[in-house]
DNA sequence: TGTACATCAGTGAACGCGCGTTCACTGATGTAC
DNA sequence: TGTACATCAGTGAACGCGCGTTCACTGATGTAC
């Protein structure tokens, strides 16, 4: 096995595993298991079971922040001083979360956009206070800058209201998405439609929408 | 130490516990130095970790359902065969969920609210299997009753779109309240503003009475 | 080209530790005769 | 009233187990002379 091989699949098995049944109730054999590599081999690539966990988000939120930097600066430069329009800001997270990278199949894109929802929504709740200091210091700028955007497509809003319905909206898209799986199956035996990820979706942004603009 | 008081501090501790740092982060050392009991109590009176576990979501949810039901009686007396005002229904979960019993501080039953929804969201999204499993067969029965009212009340909605809502709805909630503390706090440093958990359920209901009703 | 050394991914076995659970026991209270 | 026994909440110490981590080691590959 190469160099970086070993490596990604003890990422691959994380992410996985994590997402399954939680941090701590994953061990670091359960992983090293799962992706057939050495038990010490985690420690020697990552150097703890704390450092494996912030390896996942990183792979994940690195590609995601990079190409939602992108459609910032290209948003920008199409729209100067004008106020930008909120469906539009808003359209560019699912966008940039459902734009597939690197050519991996679309399938396996949309399952780990679920799996990495679990994850946050996990890292949210859980007592992993290490993986929250961590996520506000490699992507807080970037948070900082998106969420200006909204500021400006929202004036009509007070902070306090926006800040409430921001908040809102995080919470029922993280919770959907990272049930999106359990939900999807229930959803298609109960109404014998087939649907995927992006059809969740095209449910949740008229909700969200109308959510943030009601009348207060 | 009386008869129930063991038991009563072990919960108690357990609660608090578990909404912090999660389940599998919580030892049973943690939870009987915290109550001041013996460590073997635990087993002598719940059986096991997984039984303490069901033991604190029981003790919250049995009194939660039994007032809902009594709700639920009454809203059937008075509506007969009419079709039920959906804000109304949606309206009968805060307040029973606000509704303070047994004489306790209004303020100690706020914090325990947002504890239990903390609880909540840990049990949907870690490794408890056996806490959906217990939840389902325990409350199974009044959820399908109340979800009844909602599909009553909104006619116009197709079931799969009130499905789809109705767990964006769940989600904004259940998330908002589990980090109801935290957030209140961001909002009082930066708006100065100070806030309860009534008040958080005032800025949400119309997000999400407008989310529920949106155009589709 | 051959030899000596350095680098580095990966390994196998062991380490100490904290975990949930068990069990023989205590001591207070209640019950039967 | 006194004695013998039963019940039961609670205890202290130990159990085996799986955990994350460490460390001396291997074997393949690259580098210097």
């Amino acid at each position: 096995m190469a160099n970086k091989d070993t490596a990604k699949a003890i990422l691959n098995a994380a992410e996985e595993l994590f997402s399954e049944k939680g941090f701590a109730e994953t061990s670091l054999r359960n992983i090293t298991t799962k992706a057939g590599v050495n038990l010490a081999a985690v420690n020697y690539h990552f150097g703890s079971k704390k450092e494996l966990i912030q390896a996942v988000f990183a792979r994940f939120l690195n590609s995601f922040c990079q190409q939602l930097e992108e459609k910032l600066d290209d948003f920008q430069r199409q729209q100067g001083d004008a106020q930008p329009d909120l469906n539009a800001v808003l359209m560019m997270l699912p966008a940039t979360a459902l734009q597939s990278n690197k050519g991996s199949l679309d399938d396996n894109h949309q399952h780990r956009l679920g799996i990495f929802m679990r994850l946050l929504g996990l890292a949210y709740n859980q007592g992993q206070g290490h993986v929250r200091k961590f996520l506000k210091q490699e992507y807080g700028t970037i948070f900082n800058r998106y969420m200006a955007f909204v500021t400006a497509a929202s004036p009509e809003l007070s902070n306090e209201d926006r800040f409430w319905r921001i908040h809102f909206m995080l919470g029922a898209t993280v919770f959907t998405l990272s049930g999106a799986d359990a939900l999807m199956a229930m959803a298609q035996h109960e109404f014998n439609l087939s649907t995927d990820i992006s059809q969740v979706f095209d449910k949740l942004i008229p909700f969200l929408g109308a959510g943030l603009q009601a009348p207060s």
